[in-house]
DNA sequence: CTTGACAGTGAACAAGTTTTCATAGAACAT
DNA sequence: ATGTTCTATGAAAACTTGTTCACTGTCAAG
């Protein structure tokens, strides 16, 4: 993975966080006005860069339309884990935090989205008892479908150390994903519970922020 | 809320879909060619009725620009029904907040209807449809199986006013049974959902304790 | 010094996209 | 009968947006 520059980065960043909150995409003019450059082009160039660089995919033809590709570490040297809590976008409540959404797909929008409203569901006080420093996660994407985790599902996520076969949520790229923890001596691979997605990711780094204990449906 | 027609609410879940699935919404020639319309101004026409009944918003001017209005259910349904509180094998509750993003990522794209809706309305806009007296129900026995819930399974049953279709916490016998309530004219039915149990258990007299709401599995 | 990669300006073009205008049949209530 | 609303056609206008072209400046490597 090519790195990118600091300008790529930013307006990457800018572009996730402007779908995360409007729920589309910012044109290459809005991009223009946000960075103050005088042309369109320099946008387009670094568009261009960036999906050279295979982080963004642009569709041709039409109009505020991309795919973020998830960032892919390369390397098969041993991984390092750490394990972490939820982030900062994490409210904290009487019990337990709702960290956001979480990919278990494609996108993760969730990092720069400034506003956090709440909202109520209700946990069994049971499971809080078990594990007061859970917190919930949102779930979007189908990469865990055929763990019969679903987009819009909820997952409580318990810190602990996860054994092989557990299904854990993962900083990749400063983005949470939820995925099964695959050990194989002293590397550590992250596997996709959907079919169509590559069998195993490996991992240098890998920070986990807990182990999803439960998954929690709307009817 | 107005109700929507049949091509309106196919259109917009075309459109949640289609925003799920490549993270980008249709542009109006998208939803023309889908729905086989000779004329833009046709989809256009729905476009106007879905932004004036208040279930979605369009950015003016700009290109495959959206935003999902939550839509509030409503049911002016008739039905004589009791409702009552939860009965002695009802788990001890804690209502817990969650604070999660609104407008980050994609809300709501799955399944059309506003059951999702009612998890991504911020909680000052949303205080009468709020469940302050929900509760838990451990499941025990397969009479959902069909519906996916299954024995071990925890429910979250909230008060209200159950529609065609939910999944009702029921006395029947001075015992809460799980049951899907079905809807014909005057009269209520409550359906179990597993092929192996009778189809329709009519009923004169039906004390409602709540709706299912949600189901928690142990993973 | 030269070369090449990178980043940018400024203008213009081509395509995509929304929006408006004019028209018309079907369903439906008055 | 008559008007209204909903739905739709067909065409065109107006606007948005992505893309291309020509040119300039910076900076590090060779």
């Amino acid at each position: 993975m090519e790195e990118l520059t600091k300008k790529q980065r930013a307006i990457l960043d800018y572009m996730k966080a402007h779908v995360a909150e409007h729920t589309y995409w910012p044109s290459i003019r809005d991009i223009q006005a946000k960075f103050r450059f005088a042309s369109t082009n320099a946008v387009f160039g670094h568009l261009q860069a960036l999906e050279r660089k295979g982080v963004l995919q642009r569709i041709p033809g039409a109009a505020r339309a991309y795919k973020i590709v998830p960032e892919v570490l390369g390397d098969t040297s041993e991984t390092v884990i750490r394990y972490e809590g939820p982030g900062d976008d994490a409210i904290a409540f009487e019990s337990v935090k709702f960290a956001g959404s979480i990919a278990a797909g494609f996108p993760d929008y969730t990092e720069s989205s400034g506003v956090l409203d709440a909202m109520q569901v209700p946990i069994s006080a049971s499971s809080r008892r078990r594990a007061p420093e859970a917190f919930a996660l949102r779930v979007r994407g189908d990469s865990m479908i055929d763990a019969e985790i679903n987009d819009g599902d909820t997952v409580i996520i318990e810190p602990g150390t996860p054994k092989h076969g557990d299904i854990v949520a993962a900083l990749i790229d400063g983005e949470t994903t939820l995925k099964r923890l695959i050990k194989q001596g002293s590397k550590v691979y992250l596997k996709a519970e959907n079919q169509n997605y590559p069998d195993l990711i490996p991992t240098t780094s890998l920070t986990i922020q807990g182990i999803a204990k439960s998954v929690m449906k709307r009817i």
